[in-house]
DNA sequence: GCTTGACTATCGAAGTTCGATATATCAAGA
DNA sequence: TCTTGATATATCGAACTTCGATAGTCAAGC
């Protein structure tokens, strides 16, 4: 059973923006904000703290293969690793269920 | 337009669990508990700062008219503000629109 | 050559969370 | 009766996380 404490909010952003795939540092700050409507912005000093952070525990860790690119790459890819995938997934469906069992109050009175 | 930046995890916890109508500390405690199965635990430092910065924000605000019970209550419900209500349904938003859009990998492949 | 945007990085301050500790009441059971 | 466990509020300091400013490199365009 997975399910220990939950992430940090932005270890969780990264976490869920890392689901679709790798990325690099500023690439996650863009998607994160499209995640949340522009709502989460990250600056630098989160962001890299938190990826050091993630790659540290082990949930994240920076793609060696670089696909592509000439050597002129200053890019760092990260991506979630195996631990990580199901951590991410955990923490999504417990915010699914968080926002199932509340959202009535979006529209209309409040849930049995 | 409201949408600031996203409350803090545990004023977000204690906003959603406060949509359903008025509690107490304690209840609320074990409100955000059930609320995400158990995989949200506030302790009582938490909890009471929590309480407290909400209070100060004018986000939440003790009930003055307790409904009921003898002399003998210890309890100090929370309730809602006006302002409060308006960024709790907002944060409930933008957390549905952040499961839509990565809930995908629950089940099957990464979406479009 | 100068500027602008992409990109990574760090630091310290500020803010938040955690866990231990404390205190008190009440109900149930030994 | 005495104890235990749940209810209930509260505070403190340490640990952790986030924020904003700052810094520097590189590529592209003007």
């Amino acid at each position: 059973m997975p399910s220990s404490k939950p992430l940090p909010a932005a270890s969780l952003h990264v976490a869920l923006a890392l689901l679709d795939g790798e990325l690099h540092g500023y690439a996650l700050m863009r998607r994160v904000e499209e995640l949340s409507d522009g709502r989460v912005r990250m600056g630098p000093g989160t962001l890299y703290g938190t990826l050091n952070r993630l790659v540290e525990t082990g949930l994240i860790e920076e793609t060696t293969a670089r696909t592509s690119r000439a050597g002129n790459e200053r890019r760092r890819y990260y991506q979630l690793t195996t631990a990580g995938r199901v951590i991410a997934l955990d923490e999504l469906t417990r915010l699914e269920r968080l926002v199932h069992r509340t959202a009535g109050h979006l529209r209309g009175a409040a849930p049995a």
